[in-house]
DNA sequence: TAAAAAGTGTTGTTTTTACAACAAATATAT
DNA sequence: ATATATTTGTTGTAAAAACAACACTTTTTA
């Protein structure tokens, strides 16, 4: 059984839990029960804050269930670059944990005041002997948000991969507007954050932008972005 | 049950079937049930046929029992890209599938003779009405194949977020070196298609290549490579 | 609300890349 | 075994990106 502490935090956490694509289907007994199964710890991080640190050892999975973060990998030269970003919901690890990984390769960081959960890496990954059904649920929805994770990276992959920095924008807003089912949209990133994430030279980038704004194929003021996608296409 | 034509072809590709990591804990009478259960279909493509089309509906998820294929992604512009390779054992479709896509956003070709497994997304997907246990099998199967495929992206994402080609041919060469823990390695790819991978235009590609083997940093010949670490960090 | 911090746009210079064209080497098919 | 196709290395040129420096704006915070 739980300890008094955590029924405490349980019971104070229950909605957020509630709230997420892992837990959505379970009954508050079934969570009760899988925060034992799991080993669950909640834990409260201030912005700036390592919620996990690369090259340590995987012992848990983690939830995102207030506030948010980036996932960052520091390469052996000491080049920083944002892998992604976790929003409320969010998991890390799951992948390195079911591919047998022993360390974490990327840091994770608190963008703001956030709220994590832990979650015991080999209790979550192993059926429990009596082959509990909310066991069965998580996975298959853990499966979907790797699937879902998966899909991103792609798009990511998909934009990196064209070679001028003007083909990236164009790739990137793209897609947000397919995303959008509109030629108005808003972008999840300011101007510095997406030169990051497409791993282009932030002046450079801006400079770009004006160009694509003079020449009338974008209009953007901060995050909202408007594309003449008739423009465009040939 | 299953049609004649259908035992005899399952009867002839047990085995391959039973070497994947999908169907290896399966018994012959169990990987006989879901092979109804997922509605397969066996199918022998040559080199450079199309195992799966671009833009066509989600019916199938895939998994290539002899042989192999590419995954190929064609954007609005007409550019070709490698988005991975397919060997045997490996599946396409899983992520889409999860994530509810509609249709197949990359094609998959055979590069060479390829005898590719066909299954019913929805019926992989849902678990069936009597909750087997073959079938959570191998969803926890897929789920360390599709958490794998994650991490292979994500490698190659850190590739081709480093600004200059030699960069990006360093990151690569430095992961293809350290998997095989040593300094020689042989790499899956040949020059032009390393280019693909890697998003970089070829002859630049092969320059910059022969420039780093002036300057000492690496020896290679078709696809063995010797890279001298201690010449490259700092 | 003032001060500090973070983000943005612009410009010029240097470095790197893409592109194109071609010869040579290698692999493949007949 | 030979012809054919594919892959590879090299070079020069034009285009694009990174980098650095700075002024200006917006956001954060004390």
């Amino acid at each position: 059984m739980l300890f008094l502490q955590q029924i405490y935090e349980f019971m104070e956490y229950f909605q957020e839990l509630k709230a997420t694509k892992i837990f959505d289907s379970a009954s508050e007994f079934d969570c009760q029960a899988m925060m034992f199964c799991f080993k669950t710890k909640f834990k409260m991080f201030d912005k700036n804050e390592n919620i996990i640190t690369q090259g340590n050892r995987i012992e848990d999975i983690i939830l995102i269930l207030k506030g948010g973060g980036i996932v960052e990998n520091i390469d052996i030269l000491g080049n920083i670059s944002i892998v992604m970003q976790l929003k409320k919901g969010d998991v890390y690890g799951v992948e390195s944990a079911y591919a047998g990984d022993e360390y974490y390769k990327d840091s994770v960081i608190a963008t703001e005041k956030t709220l994590v959960l832990f979650m015991n890496k080999h209790r979550l990954i192993n059926p429990c002997e009596n082959r509990c059904k909310r066991h069965d649920s998580v996975i298959k929805n853990l499966m979907r948000l790797v699937a879902e994770s998966n899909l991103k990276l792609l798009d990511k992959l998909t934009h990196l991969s064209k070679k001028t920095t003007r083909e990236k924008l164009l790739s990137y807003l793209g897609l947000m507007s397919e995303r959008a089912k509109s030629d108005y949209f808003e972008i999840p990133f300011n101007i510095t954050e997406l030169a990051n994430y497409l791993s282009v030279d932030r002046s450079a980038m801006s400079n770009e932008l004006s160009k694509m704004k003079k020449e009338g194929l974008i209009d953007y003021d901060k995050r909202q972005f408007h594309i003449f996608n008739s423009k465009i296409k040939y």
